[in-house]
DNA sequence: AACTAATATAGATGTTTGTCTATGTATAAG
DNA sequence: CTTATACATAGACAAACATCTATATTAGTT
């Protein structure tokens, strides 16, 4: 899987604001003002937390007028829950295949999850 | 949902290194030594990193004399993903549900997804 | 008892990050 | 054309963080 991607993603989350910001963004697209009266910090800030969401692939803005309208990417959305499953699940992606001195692949405690080998 | 909890558990997944011991860990219970050899940082770092995802309630350890087995936590994988599906889909916890003045709330285009009232 | 191996703790350090104030830009309205 | 509104950018700063070296602790071994 796409480490960097994913941790790029994870970061974006793994601040409580951000993660609000998504919470509000999954009931649908909101304008940054709307967004702004949900907090206590600074327009400035949100401006921030709303560029770290894009260039996480999380949000994306449009333009309307004088309103950046922001909505959460249904790609991300799809793939986050995709890699999260990967990651979680120890099948022929796991990092530890690559890996001849493995304990874990040599002993053999990963042929449950691997029968088709 | 709970924030907090989920919040310390994207932080401590949000660093490559730790992500890659969770990787390592959906293989199978590895000990420090064993997770070590597949990094370049220092033994302290590693055990800082231990820590991290312990307090997280991610990984959890067992002494067995001079070394400690570390395990993926099953209730962690259930939860993270549950939390992850809350967070991404607009339901009645969703948080704008609280404030009145939610723009999505008021214009109905939540309605789709909150047949049931 | 002395030694070695596996891991933890303490403290220092450079980098990243969340936030702020001040200011710039773009769009609409009067 | 001036003014107001919505948002972005620049730069500063304090707090958090990842890493290191040095040292302590714990548990086998000789």
């Amino acid at each position: 899987m796409d480490y960097q991607n994913y941790v790029q993603i994870l970061k974006a989350m793994a601040d409580p604001n951000r993660l609000k910001i998504i919470d509000l963004l999954s009931c649908g697209s909101l304008c940054a003002c709307d967004i702004l009266e949900h907090f206590n910090f600074s327009q400035p800030t949100l401006s921030h937390h709303m560029k770290v969401l894009q260039n996480a692939g999380i949000v994306s803005a449009r333009k309307d007028g004088k309103w950046q309208h922001y909505t959460l990417n249904e790609e991300f959305m799809t793939s986050f829950k995709k890699d999260t499953d990967l990651l979680l699940t120890s099948d022929d992606q796991c990092i530890c295949h690559s890996d001849a001195d493995c304990p874990n692949c040599s002993s053999g405690k990963v042929a449950i999850t691997n029968e088709k080998n």
